[in-house]
DNA sequence: AAAGCGTGGTC
DNA sequence: TGACCAAGCTT
């Protein structure tokens, strides 16, 4: 575009967002702290997931300092089932950052915002251009298929040159003042009218200025991404009841659901376990068994006998369909010691307790049919 | 630089 | 039911 066309472009887009702005909760704010909490918050998830989250969150950590007194596992306790926890740690670690190394006071400057954990290029024009409306460039899902359609850029947006191309317009594209009101218009935009599936050409604003909708090809552009396939997998947990209580474990780091609490799970060997779609046999069933009382001896150190299957369920991540049996189990000796780092990871937990602590998806769901046991 | 990381909604 | 998608970042 020239810059005559430039002009008319902007006039558009933001003569269309003051009237077909959507009222979000971080809309009504400048503060960086809220913003920022937001835009992690968003990162890969949908506005309507966010918004209950956003509240709780700012209810109870109203100021980053707030945030960065909390234990990590209460942090975590507020993200329960919002999902990418890596999110959450390190918004923990970014707030003591802030109240350590910027005296509490949130740092300006796209260079600085992303030096913060979890604070990408995406994350830290955001802040810039929202809390202290610096002309810094955006692109995220909904600019990025944005700026792909207007450009006619019909390669792979994911690409290096894909991603140059993308983040140059996204440069030249800002006008010098109101670059936070701008940027907010162009991600609306992206994600009410310039949708992926059935874009509403019609009624966009900036369809004058349009390549792929001039070529026909808004159907076609951006180039879908090539995804992975999911693969099966087969994991065991066991429900341990002592005193009332339910044995719990903490997931360590290098584990999915990493500082989350579940009932002591591992994976099982193909041949300890049932075909994807197959009936549990007997045979597999004992291997299973045998599988998971050692599991649980690795993971906890406590020795345990497991019985009958309790539950079983199904759930999706990422790119892995879990299969899970549960199985009853029981403490064998009462004499085993788990080693120190076993002890710190363990907690035996009674059912009205289970709120407290922040919860994977299956320690969730298991939590679930053990509280009516 | 490719792979890992969650969950819920929609079509 | 399953594929697709959502205000990405880290290693």
């Amino acid at each position: 575009m020239d810059a005559e066309e430039l002009r008319r472009f902007r006039r558009s887009l933001l003569a269309w967002y003051d009237r077909a702005a959507r009222d979000l909760p971080w809309r009504r704010t400048h503060d960086p702290y809220r913003i920022w909490i937001s835009e992690i918050m968003l990162q890969q998830t949908t506005v309507v997931a966010v918004i209950p989250y956003f509240e709780r969150f700012l209810a109870r950590f109203p100021t980053v300092q707030d945030l960065a007194q909390a234990e990590e596992e209460q942090v975590l306790r507020l993200w329960e089932g919002l999902g990418y926890y890596s999110r959450a740690r390190n918004l923990h670690r970014a707030a003591r950052v802030v109240v350590e190394q910027h005296a509490g006071e949130f740092p300006r400057g796209v260079e600085t915002l992303h030096d913060l954990p979890g604070v990408g290029r995406y994350t830290a024009g955001a802040i810039a251009s929202f809390a202290f409306d610096e002309r810094a460039p955006i692109v995220e899902a909904n600019t990025q298929r944005l700026y792909c359609r207007l450009l006619g850029y019909a390669s792979d947006p994911k690409s290096a040159e894909g991603q140059r191309t993308l983040w140059q317009f996204a440069e030249d594209v800002l006008p010098s003042k109101q670059a936070g009101r701008f940027n907010q218009a162009l991600m609306e935009l992206g994600a009410t009218v310039c949708t992926p599936k059935s874009p509403d050409c019609e009624s966009c604003p900036v369809k004058a200025h349009c390549r792929a909708l001039a070529a026909g090809l808004q159907h076609a552009i951006p180039k879908p991404a090539v995804r992975p396939e999911t693969t099966d997998v087969t994991h065991a947990a066991a429900a341990i009841r002592h005193d009332g209580r339910w044995l719990l474990r903490q997931c360590g780091a290098e584990e999915r659901w990493a500082g989350l609490w579940d009932f002591p799970r591992i994976e099982l060997a193909p041949a300890d376990a049932p075909h994807s779609k197959g009936a549990l046999t007997a045979a597999r069933t004992l291997r299973a068994r045998r599988a998971v009382e050692q599991g649980v001896a690795r993971l906890t150190g406590l020795s345990i006998e497991a019985g009958d299957l309790l539950h079983q369920l199904r759930h999706t991540v990422t790119r892995y369909r879990i299969r899970l049996l549960c199985f009853h189990g029981a403490i064998r000796a009462t004499d085993v010691a788990p080693t120190a780092s076993e002890e710190a990871r363990i907690r035996w937990v009674h059912p009205d307790e289970f709120s407290a602590l922040p919860l994977s998806m299956t320690g969730r769901k298991l939590a679930e049919v053990v509280q009516g046991l």
